[in-house]
Order: structure tokens, then C-alpha cells, then sequence
DNA sequence: CCTCGTATGTTTACATTGTAAACATTAGGG
DNA sequence: CCCTAATGTTTACAATGTAAACATACGAGG
């Protein structure tokens, strides 16, 4: 079992699938390093080809850190959504949603960083649906925006601190106990949360 | 009156006050570029010197970003004591921090990634005690730890979706007034600001 | 089955960058 | 007035992004 899936067909010369190993190479780097460290060198290194072949799968340095930021925003929305199907309460759906996200970056800190992160317009329109579809899934429609606002700093804002290691996480303490205590800090009672402005649907 | 305090002596070989010219350049180019695109050679080229001259005056690239972020720091630093400085009640105190810390990721959104970014650890140590100060400022020692980190998290995670372009500034509004009405949303009433849980536990 | 076009990989080439080492100049104290 | 250290410069080298030219093998059509 040593070729996976629709791998080289016979010799060394045409990999046959060398695009998904150039991401999976992209993404292993963009953890280990930080996506500014990333080297299009390297990558065709570590996935056993020449410096020039990713070249032929992406356009360029950047384009290959657009698909790579394409994936996360995927990755994202996918957990967003499990979350919120999960939950019974808005309030519950509401900290799980909020823990899959700061989950999400905790998991995937240089991937988060990177989607997060500045990139140039033409990139970003590549990433652009993914996104739009991992942030409608943060904001349920039937809350005061400024409320939905509100949480999507907070979440997100949390998020950069854990991971930039300015908030040291006690040992035995988890990220989603974390996520639950700060909300349960700025909504002690419950109501806040779901009722927001009257505008019921 | 040409020559601006101790400034270049005679010809143009020394130049007589290289440093904080490099970091005006480098701050400049980082708030142009992004700090991940700042290279050494172009702020030399920017000061008017040769490409190793800056060798001089800081060990490397990162040292010169870590003394950046020194200064943002230290800047950051003073914008929340004058704002503590300025409020009457807790509440209005709260509000003007939060306004300065989000102002100042607003007005050097640049400088501010590279601040919040990952530095490597020997560079790290030079800007910990600018970071502290700025941090502590952050947090008054008398509410509850979970409600300083919340609002630490909300801060910051609306200084980072305005400065990546997230949360797109509708025209007329400004982001005192942004900040002002996503607090307004999180502590409708007031009391939850500064009494918080009784943390007399 | 053979051939040829095209997709995919390679080699070569060049500009830009970070940084080390050797050299040049000048300021300022003996 | 001269020597030394501080400051700037030139030279040098390795790594990177990327363009261009070259090579090879997969698959369609004869």
C-alpha cells in the first residue's frame, strides 16, 4: 500500500498529485514556522520535487497561502455550523459556536493567523465566499448587530490572545472553560444573550 | 537652521544621528508595507545611508522591529493612562481605555500587528517591560479576572476586525462612537462594569 | 501499436534580501 | 598633532521568488 489515492503512475518524474501534498506541506510549514515564513522552496522540498515544480499548481507564493487560508476558512464554517446545530438554547448554540471558534484558532494557530491576517486584493477575492460563509455562521440574523458585533471581538479577540500566548492557560484548564467563564463574566444571568433588541423575527 | 539637534557634522559621510532616522523609516515603511514586508536594505535606502549601516545600530531585522514595538508600546502605554486619567466614574474610565486601545490599533494599524505579533523569544525580552506597563494599564486590579480578560478580548478583537478590514467603518460614524455602542451592548444598564461578580470569594 | 501534443517537472538564470567580513573615514581625546 | 574607536562603505555569499527554456511522460487519434 504504498501509493494513496491517484498517486505516480510509474517513475519519479510526474508526481501525478502534487498539488494536495504542496498544500498539506504549505499548511504542516504555515504551523511550524508562521505563513511569513513560509518558503515556496521549501515546500517543493519537503514534498520531494524540484524548486520550480509548485509553480506549475499556483500562481505564486501568495496564491498558495490564499488556498492554504481558502481551507481554514472551510474548516472553520464547517465547525461553526456543527456547533450551532448542536446546541438546543440560543444561549447554549451561542457558547458553542464561540468555543468552536476560539477552538478552531487554538488548534490551528499559524493557519488562523494567516487567515486572518492581511492579504493582497487579489487573494483575497479567491478566499472571499469561504469567508463570508464562516462569518454569516457567527452571526445568527435574529440579534441586535451591534450585540453580534460584540461577540465576534470578543471570540475573535480571544482567539489572538491565547494564541500569541498573552493569555497563559493554567495548567488543567481548558480553552472551552476559558470561553465559558468570559462569557459567563459578561452575561451572568442569561436573557442578554438571546433577547438583545426586540426585533423577533 | 538646516541641522535638527545633534544631527550630521560636516560632509556626508557620518551621518551623525543614524538611528532614530532608521526607526522614523522603518516605522513609516512598516505602517506602508506591513512589517513582514520591511526590509533593512530599504530602510537604509530610505536614510540615505548604504545597505550595512544600520548593522550599526541594531543587531538585525528583528532587533529594529522589537525596538518598533518597544515604542508602540510605550506610546500605547501612555494613550491608556491618559485616558484613566481623564474619566470621572469607573464606568466612563472603562470606556475612554477602551476607546485609546482601539484608537491606537486604528491610527498605527501597522505598528499595532507587528506589537501584537509573534516575535521571536530573545527579542521578546526587550519589549516585556514596555508590554507590561501597557498591558497592566489595561486591566484595574479591583473588578473581577474574568471580566478584565473579557474586556481585554473585546478590545483587542475589535481593534483586529476594523484594522484587517472586517468590520468595514460605515461613513459618518467613527470608532470612538463603535466602541462606545458595542460596550452599550454588552452592559445595557450600567453596574456590571465595575461591581461585576462578587469575586469577594 | 505508434506518434505527437500537452500537462507536468526540471534546470538555468537573475534580481532582491539578510548578514558576515574587510576596508575607509572621521571625530575627539591623549 | 596623532592615534583609536565609532560609524559608514564595499565586497561577498547563501537563500529566496520568479521568469524562461528545456525534458519527459500520459493519453488521444491515427
Amino acid at each position: 500500500m504504498g501509493e494513496t489515492g491517484a498517486a505516480r503512475q510509474s517513475d519519479g518524474y510526474h508526481h501525478g498529485d502534487l498539488k494536495p501534498v504542496l498544500i498539506a506541506a504549505a499548511r504542516r510549514l504555515v504551523e511550524a514556522d508562521g505563513h511569513d515564513r513560509l518558503s515556496l522552496r521549501e515546500v517543493a522540498r519537503q514534498a520531494g520535487v524540484s524548486a520550480m515544480a509548485p509553480y506549475r499548481h499556483v500562481q505564486n507564493r501568495e496564491a498558495l497561502l490564499a488556498e492554504l487560508a481558502a481551507q481554514g476558512f472551510r474548516e472553520l464554517g464547517a465547525a461553526l455550523k456543527a456547533a450551532a446545530d448542536q446546541g438546543v438554547d440560543p444561549r447554549s448554540r451561542s457558547l458553542a459556536q464561540a468555543q468552536a471558534y476560539v477552538g478552531f484558532a487554538c488548534a490551528n494557530p499559524g493557519l488562523f493567523r494567516l487567515m486572518v491576517g492581511p492579504l493582497d486584493p487579489a487573494q483575497k477575492q479567491l478566499i472571499a465566499a469561504d469567508a463570508e460563509a464562516a462569518h454569516a455562521m457567527g452571526a445568527t440574523p435574529d440579534i441586535d448587530p451591534d450585540l453580534a458585533r460584540a461577540r465576534w471581538a470578543l471570540v475573535h479577540g480571544l482567539s489572538m490572545l491565547i494564541i500569541d500566548g498573552r493569555l497563559a492557560i493554567a495548567p488543567g484548564d481548558t480553552v472551552p472553560a476559558i470561553v465559558a467563564r468570559t462569557a459567563a463574566a459578561l452575561w451572568p444571568e442569561s436573557g442578554v444573550c438571546e433577547g438583545g433588541a426586540g426585533q423577533s423575527a
